[in-house]
DNA sequence: TACGATTCGGACTATCGGTCCGCTTGACGA
DNA sequence: TCGTCAAGCGGACCGATAGTCCGAATCGTA
């Protein structure tokens, strides 16, 4: 529980690997076509160090990943309506799954990434729980849908990066095209 | 087109490698813990054989996939109703997803290892193609349903291996519960 | 400035997908 | 039955990559 001062590099470090691999997965089509060497090498940094400040590759993706996902994690938990609380179920869970889609069509070769990444499934990251909570607590709330635990998996299976990557790049759909199919879709499913 | 006759070990090798790829799959946690070597060698064969036959590790992947489809594939395209052709899409939505379940439940590994399988997302596969064109067409005589392509994207996204794996092993639900819940929605979504 | 703890970094290892090429074997005509 | 030869075989080999390790360098502190 001690908390020990951190050290100038360290911290400076952190940050320039963040950065590089953000910026490398960006950049790159096929998340595995980043390698670790690249991203110390863009960092300016040894291999040693990634390794002792995420102790996998895994662990480097979920860190850039979350550091990401910050603005839309505060939108959704102290934003205003209809994304932040105390908004009524039926209204919120379009806008979550909404603000979820746009996130990734914004971050789609990091998010791409993350489901890629190796160790474990995409349900094994924290993120994913998180979500699901959300949207399965907004779903509770709608009193047609008796499932909400199982419709919150679904639905965010809708929106899988992988899905959206194929939507856009092989059958050449606009962002704006499948944010409106998806608010259909999740109209239908709230009944 | 001339039409050559296969040599005898050259056919006795490619069922070797099938069956004993299908065996190290079904038997291994994580897909990737199986190796091109480990099937070789379980096969009796050289990694030249392999990689001859089936081009590389996705390929051999499919095969094994493929094989292990025939059953469902030809259930659905000359089977009797409800899942068979000629079902009003209302009743064969149901049961083509349901079937679709019960495959991914059968053969979860298999299931996620060709979706893991490296090279190019799960939607390039040929088998996505399939079963996207069937649920989509099915979907598309259902009159409550819009947007039918996207729509047969969403629910087949609903029964993804490693959700279904998820399920199974961290949440713990049996096959049949799945297969309930998967009906009530799949129900929700036809209106 | 001096010192000890912390962090750095790149050489090193293990493993894997995939290639290559000399050797073997099966099919077939005579 | 035997000879011929292309199709097929297999495992040594290669390049790349995730992850480890430890001597060297650096930071914070007295």
């Amino acid at each position: 529980m001690t908390e020990r001062k951190a050290r100038a590099d360290a911290a400076r470090n952190r940050e320039a690997v963040l950065a590089a691999a953000d910026e490398l997965f960006a950049r790159s089509d096929s998340p595995r076509g980043v390698s670790m060497d690249q991203v110390a090498a863009a960092a300016g940094v040894g291999k040693g160090t990634l390794f002792r400040r995420f102790g996998d590759r895994t662990g480097l993706i979920r860190a850039v990943f979350t550091a990401r996902t910050e603005t839309v994690r505060a939108a959704v938990e102290t934003g205003p309506p209809p994304l932040g609380p105390g908004t009524p179920g039926r209204d919120r869970v379009p806008a979550l799954l909404d603000a979820l889609l746009a996130f990734k069509l914004d971050n789609r070769h990091l998010s791409v990434a993350l489901e890629d990444a190796g160790s474990g499934s995409p349900y094994a990251a924290a993120h994913y729980g998180w979500w699901h909570g959300v949207v399965r607590d907004a779903l509770a709330e709608v009193d047609t849908v008796s499932d909400a635990a199982f419709a919150a998996h679904a639905l965010i299976a809708a929106v899988r990066a992988d899905l959206i990557e194929h939507l856009v790049v092989v059958e050449g759909m606009s962002g704006e095209e499948i944010r409106g199919r998806l608010g259909e879709y999740v109209g239908k499913v709230l009944g």
